[in-house]
DNA sequence: CGCCTTTGACCGGCGC
DNA sequence: GCGCCGGTCAAAGGCG
């Protein structure tokens, strides 16, 4: 299994030739708010092209998110909706270990149980000074044979490994 | 010695 | 209001 060697896409400065070695998850999926709010994004499963919305994104400018999602609207949203709405990413991964090596340093700042799964949820934020990037990282409650990990943010930075 | 986990406390939002 | 719930803080210890 590919425990640790993928890359998120999320990366600021991946070029062409990071693409290449970018090993796809199992399983992928994009929303705009958090796992909870779109459970039927675990069961509807992965979407079509995820590599090529990634690089979408990193090719058009760099500042916006992969998950647009109803932007258009952002002005009449609510502060707390507005609040929320940051870049945001999952995919479920058939792994072991939940330590996956993605290119970054990650500080582990917490971890909760949760209702609804006997697994907890781990928390983890980008060691880079000023980067803003988190992850949760937490097992699937139906399967724990997978990994489900989200991102939330842009690095900063380059990947320093 | 500099970073990392661990862990319970704390806190703010939200529903009742 | 109060209590649940999810997210974060920070003190203490661990490990290379």
């Amino acid at each position: 299994m590919s425990n640790n060697n993928f890359r998120p896409p999320d990366s600021p400065e991946s070029d062409h030739a990071d693409q290449s070695n970018f090993e796809l998850p199992d399983e992928y999926f994009t929303f705009d708010g958090w796992l909870e709010d779109y459970p039927e994004a675990i069961i509807s499963g992965p979407i079509e092209n995820p590599v090529n919305q990634a690089n979408e994104v990193n090719d058009s400018a760099g500042t916006s998110s992969l998950l647009q999602g109803p932007a258009g609207n952002r002005e009449s949203e609510t502060a707390r909706e507005r609040r929320e709405f940051k870049e945001r990413f999952a995919f479920r991964t058939k792994s072991e270990v939940e330590i996956l090596d993605d290119g970054y340093r990650w500080r582990k700042y917490g971890k909760k149980m949760v209702k609804n799964s006997p697994n907890p949820r781990n928390y983890y934020k980008c060691s880079v000074e000023g980067c803003p990037v988190k992850k949760r990282v937490e097992r699937d409650k139906e399967d724990p044979s997978y990994v489900i990990t989200t991102y939330e943010g842009i690095h900063n930075h380059q990947r320093a490994s």
